[in-house]
DNA sequence: GTCTATAGAAGGATAGAC
DNA sequence: GTCTATCCTTCTATAGAC
């Protein structure tokens, strides 16, 4: 592959990014991603074939950069607590970096069930669940987290941290309009969400 | 109007309204509405004259639903932590018979942020406060529950409440790999996520 | 009010020259 | 590898008959 070919596929790949996640695979237009590519929309069947491909592509690279920011908690040397207010600074800057992120990535999935593989593939719930349990035994008895409730807590997890962008822009005009702003609210969620969580599970 | 046409323009709207939930604005079909309303294409534009007035219609519609639903947690007469309780209660039950609702409200206002007016326009925060705090002074005070901290802990609360279904594909398909139910998850969501707030407000 | 027919534009995809 | 030209389909929308 030329150093000319690279930078061609590249261009492409990152316009399609931009283009996807602004509009969706339904919204987005081969001749918008040829245009911010600054190059001609044959060019993207040259390198990709159909739009299904090119989307493809565009939606694996962003399914695994998402995952592989939930890993490095389950191999911290932090204590419970301390891993939770880990994941929501880590995980919350991830959001914040990429705002649109994660609305795009939940619209996709729900309008097509069958990319979820592409997520959850490299997913090991149980061996998830060994792990933390030989890290954290006691902690999990204290505050009866078993494999039965983990559900509930995870989604939680997740949900504080995720909604905050799903919902974003309807968060943000209701926060314009008690003359708050959104990159303050988000700031402070990084603590909020950790401490909100901890306290949860203290009985 | 005549009976006539009260019917053909709800069966119509009835029929956009599942397509576009369904499909989203981008992915719609005028020609799949008019073959799930049972009529032609055209009737649509005599009724609607466009795609998009349709849509906001539909839109609208849903939109004023989900905010109706917002209501009697604030007039309701129910100490804080039972208003906490019957809201999950009366909300996940809500979304639950309308599982694509949240997804789709959400997916649109982030797609065309013009419509959230639509969605806030209605909605009084400062009156709001208020009226919590005349009914819940103490509570609050004991809880410490302040406008500054009000928009995390609402987001906070909507966040448990809406996420399961903005990801809904993703859960359960992560619930089936654990050889849980998405059903029996969301069943137990009602409580768990009262009691989650409560413990994590509780100092 | 409801239908058929069709306009008119846009979209994805391909052929073929260079 | 990159471009122009173009095919073919699909989509919204309208015209006009009944």
């Amino acid at each position: 592959m030329t150093e000319n070919e690279r930078q061609t596929e590249e261009k492409i790949f990152e316009a399609a990014t931009e283009v996807f996640i602004e509009k969706g695979m339904d919204g987005a237009r081969m001749q918008d991603i040829a245009d911010h590519a600054g190059i001609n929309k044959s060019l993207l069947h040259y390198y990709y074939r159909t739009k299904n491909r090119l989307f493809n592509a565009v939606f694996e690279m962003i399914a695994g950069q998402m995952f592989k920011k939930f890993a490095p908690v389950f191999d911290a040397n932090l204590s419970l607590e301390e891993k939770i207010r880990f994941f929501f600074r880590e995980h919350i800057s991830f959001l914040q970096k990429n705002p649109r992120l994660a609305p795009f990535v939940l619209n996709e999935i729900n309008r097509n069930p069958e990319r979820v593989r592409k997520f959850i593939q490299g997913i090991d719930i149980k061996k998830i669940w060994t792990t933390l349990e030989a890290q954290h035994k006691e902690e999990l008895e204290k505050y009866n987290i078993t494999l039965e409730n983990i559900p509930q807590l995870m989604t939680s997890i997740a949900a504080l941290s995720v909604f905050p962008f799903a919902g974003r822009v309807l968060i943000a005009s209701i926060l314009e309009k008690m003359g708050y702003n959104f990159d303050d609210y988000i700031e402070k969620r990084k603590k909020y969400a950790a401490e909100f969580v901890i306290n949860a599970i203290k009985k």
